[in-house]
RNA sequence: GGUCCCGUGGUGAAGUGGAGUUCACGCCGGCCUGUCAAGCCGGAGGUCGCGGGUUCGAACCCCGUCGGGACCGCCA
């Protein structure tokens, strides 16, 4: 640019107003590549035919092509690039969230970086040996243009493109307004809206009813930290904000809704992760009449739709066991997505001399195949700590050398003949890393399952999509140290397993309950169960758990007390939607595919939440803030 | 509540006791008529998160603190 450009800036500040004088001929222009990942997300589908042209428009950045040469177009949008030739000459690319492109201008068009622009011209064919292929509109540039200046912009802090993939997250989420013009986060945010939107016709093809259920309700201790809100008209007392809408969806069974959906916001004051957040979107669905069948179907089929919706057709939703998830994968949500399964090696070790193995409940193993040179010393020291502290007593390692025999500190107390046998259990070939546990059945299981994430699980971008089913779970996860009753696993009001009934009393730890997890690739999505609906099963798993009638009156009366008015047999589900588009959209961190996140530690960078309020405000409340512990 | 990692011009990085030094991008100015992450030349821009300590001397070592991230606990 040169003394023009220098001028009209000039002008323009001094009049302090959007330069409409700066109209200038240009010729044509294209649309910046789209920044698509190998592996990566899938492309949002294409959009519908909806008319996007307005008063100030007639196409998108993204949607000239050849057969649009000839006509004379106004685009609006962003200034992506400019690329300077002269006096005479430049090219400013156009973008908005349909892509870009190429505007060919007079370069004393005085526009930057970000400015919002409008352009008239002319689509024209690109001279053939100035093709773009990297650009959908690659073919066609704008000529002859009218460039008027909407506004103008600073300088943004970081490069609205793929390269601010590598920008302090912290910064991205400051300027989180500037993020989002970037195509990952529009293709998130887009992938996120047609997931919902499908969830939404699935449920409804089945004929839910959506009903929206209160964000302020009662306080209800158990389970998960609440956020609390207190009352202005009742000082002193507090609604909270749901954890779900868990007790009002049963409620809606009670009273005949028969089918009910809520893409419902959830919220908890746990502490945040990369697939956690303080306030979530969970499609929250209870039937009548149902079986766990029933259930699995209903969801199934909505998952199936959202994943079509993302462009990829799941297949079969296979199931497994609770006790089969554990015994093969070690996990609850296990990663289907590769092998490296638990082996069992209890016999081979029956009649070992080697102290470590001898006595044990349950041996088991696993070979990371071709991993012997990828673990030095260090790192299995780093993995021994690690399943010690998850409480197994230790971890044995072998190195199957190329010659096949085992190399381990270790190797010296186990037998010839134990030593084919285990090679043999683990197919172990020169190379590969062999990693047994010999402990409770639990505890063997847990450990080897997170070795075998840790060792062998793939990017969450990498395919292919595998759901799977987890059901039976246990009834209960243990028995407290102090009172002696059993621990549930889920929320007290989870039916049993009909055929462990029986067991209840007797031997409740062998009881399964009617509970069932949907997972993908490793994650868990959502969880539900069948309910119990009549009162003498719901009081006697009260009087298991050790709570009276008289502190289930009082934690869950309103809840309860309903249930004898006619509560038919029920069931649901929720599964969490952030989850669910982060994995579709081929994201580690849920945050990539929510507008306005929180931080680890709960804050926004963007608004500064949370923030201090006014005395008035408290006073108000009647509520006093203490001063910081020392 | 705990473990570990990270804070250096607008952005990303390099700098492990000796001058705010270096590189790329961006920004500002100049040149440039077919670029598309344009190119070439020049320039500006920093309280090395903050506070304290050690040292003749600290971006660098120590302590604290704030902010960010991963994980454990937690998430019926």
């Amino acid at each position: 640019m040169g003394r023009h450009r220098r001028q009209q800036r000039a002008r323009g500040r001094r009049s302090g107003r959007a330069p409409d004088a700066h109209r200038r001929r240009t010729r044509f222009h294209p649309v910046r590549p789209d920044h698509h990942p190998p592996n990566r997300s899938p492309r949002v589908p294409a959009e519908s035919n909806v008319m996007t042209s307005t008063s100030m428009r007639t196409h998108q950045c993204g949607e000239l092509r050849p057969e649009h040469i000839g006509q004379q177009v106004t685009l609006t949008g962003w200034v992506a690039t400019r690329r300077e030739h002269g006096e005479k000459l430049a090219f400013i690319d156009v973008r908005d969230h349909t892509g870009v492109t190429q505007a060919v201008v007079d370069n004393t068009v005085d526009v930057r970086s970000e400015y919002v622009v409008r352009v008239t011209g002319t689509v024209a064919a690109r001279p053939t040996e100035n093709l773009n292929e990297k650009l959908a509109t690659g073919g066609i540039e704008l000529q002859d243009c009218t460039v008027d200046i909407l506004n103008v912009a600073e300088a943004p802090p970081f490069p609205v493109s793929e390269r601010a993939d590598q920008v302090a997250e912290n910064t991205r989420l400051q300027y989180r307004f500037i993020d989002i013009r970037r195509e990952r986060m529009q293709r998130n945010l887009r992938l996120r809206a047609a997931i919902n939107s499908a969830i939404r016709t699935s449920m409804e093809d089945q004929g839910f009813v959506e009903v929206e259920t209160p964000m302020l309700v009662p306080s209800t201790p158990e389970g998960a930290r609440e956020f609390i809100v207190p009352s202005r008209q009742q000082p002193g007392s507090f609604y909270a904000l749901p954890q779900s809408p868990q007790l009002f969806k049963q409620l809606l069974m009670v009273a005949g809704i028969d089918r009910y959906y809520q893409i419902a916001r959830c919220l908890r004051d746990e502490d945040l992760r990369a697939d956690r957040q303080y306030e979530f979107m969970q499609l929250d669905a209870e039937m009548s009449f149902v079986d766990q069948l029933d259930v699995h179907e209903a969801i199934g089929a909505c998952v199936v739709a959202a994943a079509k919706a993302a462009g990829q057709d799941p297949g079969e939703i296979i199931k497994i066991t609770w006790h089969e998830a554990m015994n093969r994968f070690g996990s609850d949500k296990p990663d289907l997505r590769f092998g490296m399964e638990l082996t069992e090696l209890t016999d081979v070790f029956a009649a070992t001399e080697f102290k470590a193995f001898a006595g044990a409940a349950t041996i088991k193993g696993i070979n990371a195949a071709g991993k012997a040179d990828d673990y030095g010393r260090n790192k299995l020291d780093g993995m021994t700590d690690k399943a010690k502290k998850m409480g197994a007593k230790g971890l044995v390692w072998l190195k199957v050398a190329a010659d096949g025999t085992l190399e381990s500190p270790v190797a010296k107390f186990l037998g010839e003949a134990e030593q084919a046998a285990l090679k043999s259990a683990l197919s172990a070939q020169p190379g590969d890393l062999l990693l047994i546990v010999a402990d409770e059945w639990a505890t063997t299981c847990e450990v080897l399952g997170t070795l075998r994430n840790d060792i062998g699980r793939p990017p969450v971008y990498e395919g292919p999509y595998r759901y799977l089913w987890v059901i039976d779970f246990p009834m209960f996860v243990g028995v407290d140290a102090v009172s002696g009753h059993p621990i549930p696993a889920h929320h007290p009001f989870t039916r049993p397993h009909p055929d462990d009934l029986h067991l209840l009393e007797t031997d409740p730890m062998n009881v399964r309950s009617q509970a069932y997890d949907l997972v993908l690739n490793g994650w868990e999505l959502g969880s539900g169960s069948i309910r119990i609906h009549e009162h003498e099963l719901q009081a006697r798993i009260f009087t298991i758990l050790g709570i009276s009638d008289e502190e289930a009156q009082k934690k869950f009366g309103f809840f309860l007390n309903p249930f004898r008015y006619g509560a038919p047999p029920h069931g649901g589900f929720a599964f969490g939607i952030d989850r669910l588009v982060a994995v579709l959209a081929g994201e580690e961190n849920i945050r990539e595919i929510i507008a306005f996140p929180k931080t680890q530690s709960g804050m926004d960078p963007m608004t500064n939440a949370p923030t201090p309020v006014v005395q008035k405000q408290l006073d108000e409340l009647g509520i006093r803030v203490l001063p910081p512990k020392a």
